[in-house]
DNA sequence: CCCGCTTGTGCAACTAGTTGCATAACGCGT
DNA sequence: ACGCGTTATGCAACTAGTTGCACAAGCGGG
C-alpha cells in the first residue's frame, strides 16, 4: 500500500519517466521499497487517472516515447497526509530465520553454504551503503533534508551491520555443531519449548 | 513461498490442529513468519492433498470438529530439501523509512508521534523476546536444537535492539530539526543526490 | 431450554506483488 | 535498406497475502 507514495516521493525529488524511476529505485528508494518497472508503470497510470501526477506535455506521446511525470498539488497533499498518518509496522517475514528454525528439526545439511553466501551479499550491500554515505553525506553541518535522508541511510547501514554480525555469529555456531558427532536429528520430539 | 514450510516446521515440532498452529504462530514462528488462521487452514488443505501431511484419525471429522495434523515422510523430505536449497534474500519493504524519506520533501509534520509509537512497540517486543530467552534458554550448555533456536531468537533480539536504538536516534534528530525555524520545505528542488 | 459466548473450521473476494511476454521507436553497423 | 541491440512502455496471468464473513458445535447461566 505504499508503492504509490514511494513513487510520489521520487517524483517530487525529481520529475522522471517510468524508466528513470525504475533506475532510481534500483539504487536508492528501492533499498527499502523495491519495485519492478512493471509495477511502476502500472502505478504511474493509476496515479495519473487519480489526478495525483501528470505527464509533462511531450511532443508526440506515442508508445515507446518517453513520458516524464510530475507531481500535482493533490499528489503532494496525499503524500503529506500519508506520511503523517499513524501506521502499524507490518510483521516481518524472513525466510532465512525460518530455515534455521526448520534446520533445528530436520537437520542443518546444506544450510551453511547459503549462510555464507548471504553473509557476502550483506557485506557488499554494506560496502555500497558506506560508499553512498561518503559521497552524499560528507561530515559537516547539512540541511534538514539531508539530515533526514542520512537518517534513512543510517538505518540501512546499521541493518546490514546487524546482519553481517549475526551471520558471522551463526557460522561460528555452525562450526561448533559440525565438530560434534554430526547427529542427523531424526526423531526426538518430546521437548518443544514455547 | 514459505508458508507451507513454516507450517511443516511447526507440525514437526508438535502435531497440531489449525487453531493450535494459529496460536503458536502468534507467539513463536510468527515473529519472523506471520500468518492468519485463514492462511493456515488453506495451506493445511493444500499440504494434505499434496501428501505432505495427514489428519490424525479423528472420531468424527465434521465441520467445527478439531482436526490434528501430523507430517508425513514426504513432508519432512520436502522441508529438508527447501531448507538446504539456496535462496536469495527478498528485498525489504519498510514503510517507516519510506515515510522519513517522504518527510524530507513534504515536511515532517505529524511523523514524530508515530515514531514514538513505533519505538514503544519495538521496546515491548524486545522485552518479550528477552523474557522468552530467559525462560527457554537459561545459561549453560544446551543441545544442537536449542542452539539453533536460540540463534533465531538472538536475531530477533538484535533486530529489535537495532530498531529501538535507531528510533531513539531519529527522535533526537527530530528534536534538533524542530528547534530550527520550522521551515515547511515547499519548493526547493535543484539538489537531489544519488 | 434457549441465548449468547467461545472454540474451531472454512470460503470468497480483494489487494499487492511477480513473472513473462509484447510492442514500438531509434541508432548503428554493413 | 535491413537486421540487431538498446531504450522505453506496457498488458496479462499468476502467486501470495489480507479482509470480511459464515457456520457449526459445545458450554454455561438465567
Amino acid at each position: 500500500m505504499s508503492l504509490p507514495h514511494a513513487i510520489l516521493t521520487a517524483l517530487l525529488e525529481k520529475p522522471s519517466s517510468g524508466l528513470d524511476l525504475t533506475r532510481r529505485f534500483d539504487r536508492s528508494i528501492g533499498y527499502f521499497w523495491s519495485a519492478t518497472h512493471q509495477q511502476i508503470y502500472r502505478e504511474l497510470g493509476r496515479l495519473e487517472t487519480e489526478g495525483y501526477i501528470r505527464a509533462l506535455p511531450a511532443e508526440q506521446p506515442a508508445r515507446g516515447q518517453k513520458k516524464t511525470y510530475e507531481v500535482l498539488p493533490a499528489g503532494r497533499a496525499e503524500l503529506a497526509r500519508w506520511t503523517a498518518a499513524a501506521q502499524d509496522p507490518k510483521p516481518h517475514r524472513d525466510a532465512l530465520l525460518l530455515r534455521l528454525r526448520a534446520a533445528a528439526v530436520v537437520g542443518t545439511a546444506g544450510l551453511e553454504a547459503d549462510l555464507r553466501r548471504h553473509l557476502d551479499l550483506h557485506r557488499s550491500q554494506l560496502a555500497e551503503y558506506r560508499q553512498i554515505e561518503e559521497r552524499d553525506f560528507p561530515p559537516g553541518a547539512d540541511g534538514d533534508q539531508d539530515r533526514l535522508r542520512h537518517l534513512v541511510l543510517r538505518a540501512g547501514i546499521d541493518l546490514e551491520t546487524f546482519w553481517t554480525g549475526w551471520l558471522t555469529h551463526a557460522l561460528a555456531e555452525f562450526a561448533q555443531l559440525e565438530q560434534q558427532p554430526e547427529q542427523q536429528p531424526e526423531q526426538q520430539p518430546e521437548r518443544q519449548p514455547e
